[in-house]
DNA sequence: GCGGTCAGTGAACACTCGTACTCCGAACGG
DNA sequence: CCGTTCGGAGTACGAGTGTTCACTGACCGC
């Protein structure tokens, strides 16, 4: 009897449930989450203590919750990105555009990620690392398809992949330090690095 | 009248200085810095809370102590290593070699560096920065000595000093992740890395 | 050796925290 | 329409927090 999903009741929980996750992003803006309280992201939300048990048992519990919800929306993205035709340059400067403006357009969910990647709460680091997992394995797909890969092993793609992710992870967090004012400078240096990666990979099986 | 430096008096002082970080260094391992209370670390290091004000401000002032203890020992290590010859695929493993060595001889500073990368705290973010940067500056200054390097601009020697010191950080951070056992397969992966952008930097002067 | 310096103590302050209760009332299914 | 479900409110508790204050006693330079 889960009864149905539907229903104003449900709606109403959701809601609450949100806001919750909204306040919690806001004032983990200044903070991690291994130092945010339960009262705090409550208090925040316009709501009491113990409402806060009828959405998560934790705050790690929270936390998973929106690494999904930053994480799990982007999912086919970076291969569509990909995906497009153009040559080298110009798909490496779309990627690069395209991270800069989804930082840019919710810089507080990214900062969660880069922050809590290596944070103090298990749970959330190893959801941030089956989401980035993911990412890399879609990457490596992508590329795959591409007439540069052939001859590339499976394992070669995935590690090219992993590397291309981390460097979006690397990029997305120095453009958050950055701020809107050190952007150019930011994306310069990211188009240069994935350049010279790009070009290690045309070389790849040239040797060894 | 600042008094000599030196003394039974400095010496004990130090001592606890020192007991202080370790036993933040100990707690530190399983949470993040702006989590750790000021009361708990004392009681670690066996002393009262009010004892730490006469060695740090706060806990970030602490954190920033750590910092300089971890990285400020490391500096000219990875220009060392660099400066020795051989030829590209023995330099690259054993730059690989240090970087697992120095991770599996002090586990927990290096995870804190990690951590506290992105973390919550500002000042310790800022210094964090500052000595990565630096030992970016170094790692292109030893680059610019090499023959490879003929015809490079001073940014772009700088961009791949960055590019390295990144990829050592996220290389220590895989190793702390994936612990003793999956250390091979670590170091397996973070060598294809940079073998891959060393060939990049190779032919980084024949296009464009 | 004598007086000042100062690292560390111990008690007390005013908080905030997570969690366990009981209870209310609106939306729910039959 | 009626009994049930359940999201949220309210209260209370014990534990832990950062910081302050006056104090002690060993080391210091003279």
């Amino acid at each position: 009897m889960s009864h149905t999903p539907t229903g104003v009741r449900r709606t109403q929980k959701l809601r609450t449930r949100q806001s919750l996750l909204d306040a919690a992003l806001v004032l983990l803006e200044h903070q991690s989450l291994s130092s945010l309280g339960l009262r705090e992201v409550t208090r925040a939300a316009g709501v009491t203590p113990t409402a806060f048990y009828r959405h998560f048992e934790d705050t790690a519990a929270l936390g998973v919750a929106l690494v999904e919800e930053t994480l799990g929306s982007l999912h086919g993205l970076i291969a569509a990105v990909l995906a497009e035709t153009g040559d080298s340059e110009e798909r490496l400067d779309r990627s690069v555009r395209v991270i800069a403006s989804h930082v840019g357009a919710q810089p507080a969910h990214f900062r969660f990620i880069a922050r809590e990647q290596h944070g103090g709460v298990g749970p959330v680091r190893v959801a941030i690392a089956a989401q980035l997992r993911r990412f890399a394995e879609e990457v490596a797909l992508a590329l795959r398809e591409e007439p540069a890969s052939a001859g590339w092993s499976t394992e070669d793609l995935l590690m090219l992949g992993g590397l291309y992710v981390d460097h979006m992870v690397i990029t997305a967090s120095a453009l958050l330090e950055a701020g809107p004012a050190g952007e150019r400078e930011v994306v310069r240096v990211a188009r240069r690095r994935l350049r010279l990666v790009s070009i290690g990979r045309e070389h790849w099986l040239d040797e060894g």
